[in-house]
DNA sequence: TTGATTGCAAAGAATTTGCACTGGG
DNA sequence: CCCAGTGCAAATTCTTTGCAATCAA
């Protein structure tokens, strides 16, 4: 399971990291580590926020987990699947949808060409309103 | 000149405004908060960096200015010339570089369309290196 | 055992806000 | 003259760090 992940990171497998990794593959989806951390405790947890702070910058660097800057101030993470996407992410309700558009990365790399520079990293995010019902509600 | 633009968003003509204002579109780039207030200081001119802080938000509500959030932490604002475009960032020198792709515009249309999104912004930005002559030294 | 890890509280960095004073119209 | 605007310092928000206690290997 993940705890192999975490010794490939070269760190010990302690409570605090193995909790945090489940809920972000448990989750799924994009969580700040506000969250995590209010998570964690509703289940009953005790952990320390600079701890959760301090696990999934970890993380980040071992590669397990992406960290993103939408707009709002807050950093989220997600379990870094392998495969990079883009966000489309709800300035309503908070959702965020994943899509990976060939068309748009080929451009990119086309561009970056044109301007000599050598990609490291690009962030692509789409705000909008998902317009759904229970938008707003969250 | 400026001055009009300030009076049109429903702001006093004052010399914090004014300067700020005029340095935007005097130095054309990308300036962070803190930028603006520490080159106003070098000029000479008296000025508080809360002002900064609050006319940029005043700028940027008015459209007079836009604000990217690019890695790093901090805010960098820039003359909103009308013209949505989108930014190729050195992560070395600090260079930034815009571009505007038809394509990938229209891709982004599609691609909400698909998720049902209905549009309010996006951003797209590309962190590399510009491997010029002067960068990383910067 | 022993160095890595944690929790807490304090420190930092970026930005915002309260308030008395100032200045533009 | 009078309220919008300013400067300063204090407050906020998000995140990082120092340090003694604790825990995994």
């Amino acid at each position: 399971m993940e705890n192999q992940d975490i010794k490939k990171a070269g760190l010990k497998i302690t409570l605090p990291r193995v909790k945090i990794l489940t809920l972000l593959e448990k989750h799924g989806g994009h969580l700040s580590a506000e969250d995590v951390y209010k998570i964690l405790l509703e289940e009953g947890e005790e952990i320390g926020l600079a701890t959760v702070y301090r696990v999934l910058t970890q993380f980040e660097s071992a590669g397990l987990v992406v960290r993103h800057n939408f707009e709002g101030g807050q950093s989220v993470f997600e379990i870094d699947s392998g495969t990079h996407h883009d966000h489309l992410v709800c300035i309503k309700c908070g959702k965020v949808e994943e899509f990976l558009d060939t068309t748009i990365e080929k451009r990119q790399e086309a561009i970056a060409k044109k301007f000599g520079f050598s990609i490291k990293d690009h962030a692509l995010v789409i705000y909008g309103c998902c317009d759904k019902p229970g938008c707003n509600l969250d």
